[in-house]
DNA sequence: AGGTTGTGCGTGTACGTTAACGCAATCTCT
DNA sequence: AGAGATTGCGTTAACGTACACGCACAACCT
């Protein structure tokens, strides 16, 4: 193994000038400098991180910034389950982690925590621009060019992000359509339930489901909206309308998580005829229906892992300055009765 | 963070005799063994894996015993790039890994390779037990007891091993019987084409498979099997068989990885019915028909992941003496022309 | 009694890197 | 010209653990 040491003894320097050429800390002149770099670009010196953690006096600061965990949406839960657990096999390492949570329904609170991340002295961002105007224009301009950050959850297409870690939402629809297509008879209307109409991500799903269905098949489209996805009347009240509007309706999918709504109402009225059932994320409601065999597919995109991935990718470009892929596509999870025990996060032992 | 020297302060002894007591060297009375142990406890002291690695003299190795790669069997391939993975991050910590390499189809060279590896000094030992009588009888049985041993791709039953690291074989089948109800008329026929009939794993399927159909549908079940797999005439003869044979045929499972073949066969046959094909194993013939449409499920196994939670299992039992859990079961990946590219190994960024 | 062996500890160096400190030599400013 | 700042290095003590070595003392043998 080729170390520092031995750098330093073929440039005839002590190891701390070749320390402070690696570090760019200044204080060695040209020539020297010259020299030790092209000695270590010939020896194919790589650091031993092990050393280097053990020594170095900094902890790095990683700040998170993402909603705050809500009974309404598991999703954030289960990001920081993978963050937590990057967390603990990181800190060795000298990382830490501080969280900056807001109410993911109020620009305000976005705002107030966005101005704390800029106060807080950080070596890496990861967040997930939930709110896409306001990011784009109150908060990503605003990053220090300095401040390496990833994107997580969903994406900003001009940012400088150093990485985005998600899933694509238009091939996602699309695989929903593949699934609806491969499980109907071709014939009949097929109903998109969708919500949330300013979520880029959500109506990427729905164009790929459309674009994938009309491609492939004659079957006719319907889109209907629920657009409080909170609201547990409006919903019933529109898959009132979905039914009694469709007497050839083949199946339903929702562009979202809230497709537990659909198994819900099916369980209810047991004169509804036999339509399959996909949609989104495997939170609790979901997973249950899906075991009773009222919802049939279920897409997965991983959270814990999106979470683990981006501290991770920080991880790699601030400390270890390996690099880092502009994108980690998460896979497209395809979950049934028949599979999902081994995709539920308690089960799932990712490292 | 506590230290081996803080302990060695609050026993009011030095760090060498904290030292011993942690290892286990002896040469410590009963008395301070007994403080020293109990203020580990008190202060949960967790040792520096990274000071650990950089000052250890010793290299740990670890032998990997499995078939060699070949072209028909691309699995092992796959299982040795994420065991070389493995190896890649670990050997920083002073980790070696030793290949065994022996022709599958030979019991003598299994033989010959598993006393290679009982003559070797191994600190660990990662096998994949294909031969599933030789193994019992012959090697498993003599592996030294201070060898621990790690189980991938198949396991047996009564062995010691630290681990087992692959799929659940029969929900595999079950999975396949429930993709192949979602996607077809639930009347007609079902073809189960298998081979290998002496390999647990294979037969485990069919099972599954079998068990799924029969208990949620109507549908009769026909199995053929096809003994050299290695031999693409019998395969075709045997499809010729299958497709006369059935006029109501459904669709086909094929057991194994050469689900390719039914592919091959229906695209030169065009006049045949559409019928669904479901398989293993995301081989590149494989991969191709999914793409073109010809092959409809895939289920993939992880290989690679296999071989990477394989030598993660052994490290952390042998160097971070962590708890190793029994059973690591990988997730029965659905992959249809829509996902598949998410589940490419050279796509997998898998940590 | 003298030698050997074993026990119970402490000391010190090494692992590879970081980073503070120190010290000439040179440069800058009044 | 002299004080102060800057440049270009070398030296060294950490970081936390492993492990070889050594030393004192007791036990045992002849």
């Amino acid at each position: 193994m080729v170390t520092i040491k031995e750098i330093a003894k073929r440039a005839g320097v002590s190891v701390g000038t070749v320390d402070r050429v690696i570090h760019d800390r200044g204080r060695v002149s040209k020539a020297t400098t010259g020299r030790v770099k092209q000695i270590i670009a010939e020896l194919d010196y790589k650091p031993n991180i092990l050393a280097r953690s053990l020594s170095r006096l900094k902890t790095f600061q990683f700040g998170v910034l993402m909603p705050q965990v809500s009974p309404d949406n598991h999703y954030w839960e289960l990001a920081i389950q993978g963050i937590e657990k990057a967390h603990q096999e990181l800190k060795i390492h000298k990382i830490n982690i501080s969280y900056f949570p807001y109410d993911g329904y109020s620009e305000k609170a976005f705002i107030e925590a966005s101005n704390r991340v800029l106060q807080a002295k950080l070596d890496g961002l990861l967040m997930a621009p939930t709110i896409y105007k306001t990011f784009d224009d109150e908060f990503v301009q605003r990053i220090p060019r300095n401040l390496p950050y990833v994107f997580f959850n969903s994406t900003i297409p001009a940012a400088k992000n150093l990485s985005y870690i998600g899933q694509d939402s238009y091939q996602s629809g699309m695989l929903a359509g593949n699934l609806m297509l491969m499980s109907t008879h071709l014939q009949g209307t097929l109903v998109i339930l969708t919500m949330l109409h300013d979520d880029y991500h959500i109506s990427k799903r729905q164009q790929g489901f459309e674009d994938y269905v009309r491609k492939n098949s004659n079957m006719s489209i319907k889109v209907y909206g629920a657009m409080r996805a909170e609201d547990r009347e409006t919903f019933l009240s529109v898959l009132d309308r979905i039914f009694s509007e469709n007497d050839d309706l083949q199946g339903i999918y929702v562009t979202t998580a809230l497709t537990y709504y659909v198994a819900e109402y099916l369980q209810c009225h047991h004169e509804l005829p036999r339509i399959r059932v996909i949609g989104h994320d495997l939170t609790d409601e979901n997973v249950k229906y899906l075991k009773q065999g009222l919802i049939h597919f279920l897409i997965g995109q991983r959270p814990e892992y999106q979470g683990y991935q981006g501290i991770y990718a920080l991880y790699r470009h601030v400390v270890t300055q390996e690099p880092v892929p502009p994108y980690i596509m998460m896979p497209l999870d395809i979950v049934t009765q028949a599979n999902i025990d081994y995709y539920l996060p308690h089960y799932v032992e990712f490292i």
